[in-house]
DNA sequence: CTAGGACTTGAACTAATGGTGAAGTCAATG
DNA sequence: CATTGACTTCACCATTAGTTCAAGTCCTAG
């Protein structure tokens, strides 16, 4: 039973309301509709919201945080949280991999550029 | 003396003719012209796209990517490619600890959850 | 000298990404 | 019961990195 507004999440998650609505469309929140068909959020919105945001900063899309957070169940518990932020965790870990995977690329510089 | 048109940069470099012309659009690359108006690059040409396609995966934009290229000179000695290689380097280095930065904020999972 | 493959331009198009804005509707309060 | 702020939808915006198209031009090998 949901009991935030668009407004309420958005102040306690740090975005626009515009963005609530956003990520609501895009799955990665979800939310109950009034008689008068208002948003209604339970109070893990905010907190899948500020989730979603680190996640963008480990480079993830709203499409892959959708999936991230697909996992995560209704009224989610501690554990499911961790689980969650392990599964973020290894993500940034491959990036990080990513990146000194391309640093020696460039170190080999003579293959990148044989003059 | 550019000798090379967009057809042979294009095979040297593994990128299609479009993108050729693309990257000289966004200054990523130069070329002069033949009497026919036709473009003829550089050996250096294939060279700077390769390094370019390696600084994407860093994940820097063309327009980083043309900042980056615009201190190579002309007929670039061994030397100056170093100095690109380093700058390129030290960008993915700083990519790198944001991540573990980011990494950090999940770690600190009660922060971004109070539940 | 001529055939045809490679080249030229500019604009439109694609496709994803991450939202914002306008116009109109709802709801809680004085 | 009217105001006002919050809410609704849907279309639109801006950026990024190219691709595609058409109509025409160049250049090189035979």
């Amino acid at each position: 039973m949901g009991t935030l507004t668009v407004g309420e999440v958005a102040r306690e998650s740090g975005v626009s309301g515009s963005a609530v609505r956003f990520y609501e469309r895009q799955g990665l929140i979800t939310a109950a509709r009034t008689g008068g068909n208002q948003r209604r959020f339970d109070a893990d919105a905010a907190c899948r919201i500020r989730v979603a945001r680190v996640a963008q900063r480990v480079g993830l899309t709203v499409n892959e945080i959708r999936d991230l957070l697909a996992a995560l169940p209704p009224d989610p518990q501690l554990a499911d949280w961790q689980s969650l932020h392990d599964r973020l965790t290894a993500e940034a870990e491959r990036r990080i991999r990513d990146l000194h995977a391309a640093l020696d690329d460039i170190g080999s510089g003579r293959r990148l550029c044989e003059l």
